[in-house]
RNA sequence: GCCGCGUUGGUCAAGCGGUUAAGACGCCUCCCUUUCACGGAGGAAUGACGGGUUCGAUUCCCGUACGCGGUACCA
């Protein structure tokens, strides 16, 4: 065992809001680095220009902030081994594409994206279902193995435009151990010659993951199942470039599915079913459109959290709640499920709900605010703390305590009639009538003096206070709904109780 | 098609050769509350299929099915 220091890292590439399950990646590189002491690093793999989206690398930083995931290095605050972007780093990739030609084990190709798809037409043709380029290909295209040195150079010299591709070797078995998998394996006839390097003198992916981790010193690396298929190119090129010793320890995290059907799950999925699958509202540039964000809808960033870490890991005990900390603590990579999961939007809105449940009134009550402000109102902070702690017990977003508690900061402008008018009669109303003004006198405005006094006067006019209690309710708030009653009065005051009452009773007589 | 990975209730999932097959979400019933929610007590519901190996398979092996992923000068 190496004692070598745990580097891992997130390597997005910024074309897009992030996903759900590029959260969870981060997650996972977090809580793993964390710990065991190491290292956690973003790098922006950027090396496919076409798909550069304005904007999607901020975004990218500023969901790792919300969630309280941050990054030690980056190229948001630098680092020993910067840039962290790969477009920065390109001048870097191609001395490695030609140590690689240079030992055999890759090769230049001149084919014209025409003569490729010449090429797979033909094989289409013979009934190959998905033509590559691979080992039997390479011996009849236009590449340094079948054209003659001389012409190479010159085609070289003159600047022709080429890629470099990886020379995979026949009938071999490339296998690694998964930390979440345990040993895989794939036959090298299988896998096809990937282009290593772009005309452009950009990398691809493959070149460039492999030679960023061993320059950054990677030691455990972390990426989504759909990776696997490229694994065998990838442990390859670590051996080719020599660095076979340094390779990182691989880890294929499962996919996480649409809650229905089969497959990954989209953001297409959450506007069909009605759900954030990004971390936070994301505004593509191009479209205009907006992709709705878990942070925008109400969430809190440690019931999100705390929910992915759930969502293919679990600790083996049955606690599920855990704070970050709590987390980093009980995370193991091993613990990692194999199998694919499915999306659950109710779980994760329960998770909120703990959390919310959890959270202290003031903080809540200071996210709630910018929804009070969007209505034109501006209570006291104290008030709506107050308010937040009564009713947040029944929300699941911080959006809902609006829904649950609107009649602490506005009258009621409807009355739920059907629930008091056909039992109301006069006697209920002389009841209502009289007890104003026994509140009025009341020494303390007190859920408990006001529920005494309510008690007594119902018994004094013989009617059974239950039968009172919902009337009341309903003039307070407008509904069957809310904390408990004589606890709603209190906090709106005796004025506004009062007020309530006489405008309510004018209603139902 | 080919290659790879996967498969325990509706969902997340524990289990690592012998269990009444945990727990959570959701659902249902009841209690609490003359609102709703929270809380409490119950309930229904699970190892894809077929072969092995074994005294004994959810657990190990092999098939099949199904699902997913990959199959680009995208990541």
């Amino acid at each position: 065992m190496s004692q070598k220091k745990v580097r891992v890292r997130f390597a997005p590439s910024p074309t897009g809001g992030l996903h759900l399950g590029g959260v969870r990646t981060v997650l996972f590189n977090y809580l793993f680095a964390r710990h065991h002491g190491g290292e956690f690093v973003l790098r922006i793999e950027d090396t496919d220009q076409t798909r550069f989206v304005e904007g999607a690398e901020e975004y990218i930083l500023e969901c790792l902030r919300w969630c309280g995931l941050e990054a030690d290095e980056g190229p948001h605050k630098g680092g020993p081994y910067a840039p962290y972007r790969q477009s920065e780093r390109k001048a870097l990739y191609r001395q490695y594409g030609e140590q690689l030609v240079n030992a055999g084990f890759a090769y230049y190709a001149f084919d014209t994206p025409e003569e490729l798809e010449a090429m797979r037409e033909v094989e289409k043709a013979r009934g190959n279902h998905s033509p590559q380029y691979n080992h039997a290909v390479r011996k009849i295209m236009r590449n340094s193995l079948t054209l003659e040195a001389a012409e190479v150079k010159t085609l070289l010299d003159k600047g022709t435009p080429h890629v470099i591709r990886i020379k995979m070797p026949e009938n071999e078995e490339v296998s690694f151990t998964d930390m979440i998998r345990g040993e895989v394996s794939f036959q090298t006839n299988t896998v096809d010659d990937k282009v290593l390097l772009k005309a452009d003198g950009m990398p691809t992916y493959h070149l460039a993951v492999v030679v960023d981790d061993y320059l950054m010193k990677i030691t455990h690396a972390f990426r989504g199942e759909e990776w696997l298929p490229s694994a065998p190119v990838h442990i390859l090129l670590w051996k080719y470039l020599g660095w076979e010793t340094d390779m990182p320890q691989w880890a294929h995290l499962p996919l996480i599915l649409k809650p229905d059907g089969n497959g990954k799950l989209s953001k297409r999925d959450g506007d069909r079913l009605g759900f954030p699958v990004y971390a936070m509202n994301w505004l593509d540039p191009k479209t205009n459109e907006l992709t709705k964000g878990f942070r925008e809808n109400g969430f809190l960033p440690e019931a999100f959290v705390n929910m992915l870490a759930m969502l293919g890991w679990n600790p083996g005990s049955e606690q599920e709640i855990f704070s970050i900390e709590e987390l980093v603590q009980a995370f193991s990579i091993e613990r990692v499920h194999k199998g694919g999961a499915k999306f659950d939007y109710d779980k994760a809105k329960w998770f909120n709900h703990q959390y919310i449940v959890k959270k202290d009134d003031a903080t809540l009550a200071k996210l709630f605010q910018p929804v009070l402000t969007e209505k034109g109102l501006a209570p006291e902070e104290t008030y709506v703390a107050k308010v937040t702690g009564l009713v947040k017990e029944r929300c699941h977003f911080i959006n809902e305590i609006w829904d649950h508690g609107f009649f602490f900061f506005v009258r009621p402008d409807k009355y739920d009639v059907d629930a008091v008018k056909p039992k109301w009669t006069p006697e209920k109303q002389a009841f209502f009538e009289s007890w104003i003004t026994v509140i009025e006198a009341l020494p303390d405005f007190t859920f408990v003096s006001l529920e005494e006094s309510f008690k007594q006067l119902a018994t004094e006019k013989g009617i059974k206070p239950g039968e009172l209690q919902l009337p009341f309710r309903i003039m307070l708030c407008g509904g069957k709904f809310g904390p408990p009653v004589f606890v709603i009065a209190e906090t709106l005051g005796k004025e506004e109780t009062i007020e309530r009452i006489k405008l309510a009773l004018a209603i139902f007589a």
